[in-house]
DNA sequence: AACACGACCTGGTAGC
DNA sequence: TGCTACCAGGTCGTGT
């Protein structure tokens, strides 16, 4: 689910259910701090905000519900907030009936209520909203200058760019034809140009079909809604030039890359 | 400062 | 069919 695109998407789709609706009722089964109960229910709902991929619920008298999805988390709402399904990690019944579930089959989601400007300064710690005005490419040079990071490594770290995860990051590389290996600050002007083109880009298209696939009926399947061109693509034919896609790990994780297109 | 690694968790699947 | 091993879109804490 949970890379910036699809971060949105739920942010998107949750809006219209949940806005000025109170919450009235908290049920944490996991995932949740009881911050939650203590200090959400009573108050009401008045913004969706997101930054990078964190979810946050603006409630009166400046409280925020801070939610992060982790790996595998969903956030959404259901008219009745007593047909949740067995696998709900949290439920807080709204006023009118609904409800606003977190679900996370691997219970690695997290959920916390807490005062706004106490949030909003942990969150300042990450970089720049990639689609906001503030990611411009002498920003992200003058970061790139000051980093021996391995690029791929570069784009995950959300103190620099807030939102890029495992695939974007992958699929962005591969948009610029940028090594993952080749430390961030040995790249040219002309490369971060096109990483930073490529960034814009891929998360530009991502949010778009995460949006659409998020508004129809029904459940997504997250990414595979955007089409991808080297993530989970292992020895299959590069799209450009027909060489075999290959895996490494970085950071514990998994790059995908086109050794011909990528250098 | 930069990196590697384990922990947090459960579920799906490839391989035997 | 059933078992095991490994993998997963993220982050944090610890140790080198």
């Amino acid at each position: 689910m949970p890379e910036l695109p699809e971060v949105e998407a739920v942010c998107s789709k949750l809006r219209p259910a949940i806005l000025g609706r109170r919450i009235i009722a908290a049920k944490l089964f996991r995932c949740a701090t009881p911050s939650v109960e203590t200090e959400a229910v009573g108050r009401r709902i008045e913004r969706v905000d997101r930054k990078g991929k964190h979810i946050l619920l603006r409630l009166s008298e400046g409280v925020t519900v801070h939610t992060h999805l982790r790996m595998s988390g969903n956030l959404f709402a259901i008219p009745d907030h007593r047909l949740h399904s067995a696998g709900a990690r949290v439920v807080l019944g709204l006023s009118g009936g609904a409800g606003l579930i977190l679900e996370d089959p691997r219970a690695l989601a997290r959920m916390d209520a807490r005062p706004t400007t106490e949030i909003d300064a942990e969150l300042a710690e990450l970089g720049p909203e990639p689609l906001s005005i503030e990611f411009t490419l002498d920003w992200l040079a003058g970061e790139a200058k000051r980093s021996r990071q391995p690029a791929k490594l570069f784009l995950m770290d959300q103190t620099r760019i807030a939102g890029l995860g495992n695939i974007y990051a992958a699929e962005s590389l591969f948009r610029a034809r940028v090594d993952p290996r080749q430390p961030i600050c040995k790249l040219t002007r002309r490369k971060l140009a096109a990483l930073h083109g490529a960034i814009v880009a891929v998360l530009c298209d991502a949010v778009k079909s995460a949006v659409v696939a998020y508004s129809g009926p029904g459940e997504l399947r997250e990414a595979e809604t955007f089409p991808l061109s080297v993530y989970d693509r292992e020895g299959q034919a590069c799209l450009t030039c027909r060489r075999k896609i290959q895996r490494i790990v970085q950071g514990g994780r998994s790059t995908y890359f086109c050794p011909g297109c990528q250098k």
